[in-house]
DNA sequence: GCCCAGGTGGGTA
DNA sequence: TACCCACATGGG
C-alpha cells in the first residue's frame, strides 16, 4: 500500500473510529504528574487497576514526589497492590520521582527540552520504557508523538498495515509519517484504538470478528486499503 | 478454574 | 537481534 492510501485509510480509521466512539476524555487523571505516576502504574495492566492504586495513594496523601520519595518501599508497594507487579511497580515510580528530583520536583523544569532529548532522557529511567516513555511526552507534556501499545500492533496488523513481527518503532513511524502531528489528534487516536481494541480484536481472534481484514468494526461499512 | 489486561528489565544464544 | 522469563491483581 503506497503512502496516499496508508494516508487516507488512517485518516478515514479515524473518521469512522470518532464517529462510532466520540472522544474518549484521555488522560483520565488530574494532571501531568498523576499522568506520570499512571502511565507507570497501568503497564500490562487496566486502567481500573491502575485507578484504583492512585486513589489509594491520593487517599494517603502521598501523591506528591517529595512524598512518594521519602515513603519506604513495602510501604508504597501496599498502596499500590491493586496495579499488578506491585513491588516492581514501586521501584519504578521511585525511580522517576528520584529522578524528578534533580529538577526540584518541577515537571515543567525537567519537561523544558526538546522531545528527542526528553524521551532519551525518560527512557534511560528504570521502569520507563517506550510506551510509558511516549505515554508521557504526549499525555503529560504535550508533545506531539504518538504512543503504541498492544492494541495498537494487534490492529493494524489485522488491518494488514504492517507486518507480523512489526516492531513498536515501525508502528509509530507509520502513523508519525502518515498524520499531521496533532497533539489533539494522536491523543484521541491512540485512545480510540485501545476502545476498539478492547472491543473487538483481542487476543485470541486472528481477526476482528465483525470486519475481516480492513472493514472497521464499529459502522460495519468497511474501509478498503 | 481459565484467560487476559493500555510493559519493562534482565538474561541467554 | 530475537526470544524467554519474572513480576503477580482483578474482572469476565
Amino acid at each position: 500500500m503506497g503512502d496516499e492510501r496508508v494516508r487516507a485509510f488512517l485518516e478515514e480509521a479515524y473518521r469512522r473510529l470518532y464517529a462510532a466512539y466520540g472522544p474518549q476524555g484521555w488522560w483520565p487523571g488530574e494532571g501531568p504528574f498523576d499522568v506520570c505516576i499512571g502511565a507507570i502504574l497501568t503497564q500490562a495492566t487496566t486502567w481500573r487497576n491502575a485507578e484504583k492504586a492512585l486513589a489509594h495513594l491520593k487517599r494517603a496523601g502521598v501523591l506528591t514526589p517529595a512524598a512518594l520519595r521519602a515513603l519506604p518501599d513495602e510501604v508504597l508497594a501496599s498502596l499500590i497492590r491493586p496495579s499488578v507487579y506491585f513491588t516492581a511497580k514501586a521501584r519504578k515510580v521511585k525511580a522517576f520521582v528520584t529522578h524528578l528530583a534533580r529538577y526540584g520536583d518541577d515537571l515543567p523544569s525537567f519537561f523544558a527540552k526538546d522531545t528527542a532529548t526528553l524521551r532519551e532522557e525518560l527512557l534511560g529511567i528504570y521502569g520507563v520504557g517506550r510506551e510509558t516513555a511516549d505515554a508521557i511526552l504526549l499525555y503529560a507534556a504535550g508533545r506531539p508523538v504518538f504512543v503504541v501499545d498492544a492494541y495498537t500492533v494487534r490492529i493494524l496488523r489485522r488491518w494488514g498495515l504492517v507486518g507480523g513481527r512489526a516492531s513498536y518503532d515501525a508502528v509509530q513511524r507509520l502513523f508519525m509519517e502518515n498524520l499531521p502531528h496533532d497533539v489533539g489528534v494522536f491523543n484521541e487516536y491512540h485512545a480510540l484504538l485501545v476502545r476498539l481494541g478492547k472491543e473487538v480484536c483481542r487476543k485470541r481472534e486472528p481477526r476482528c470478528p465483525c470486519c475481516p481484514l480492513v472493514s472497521l468494526c464499529p459502522t460495519g461499512k468497511g474501509v478498503s486499503p
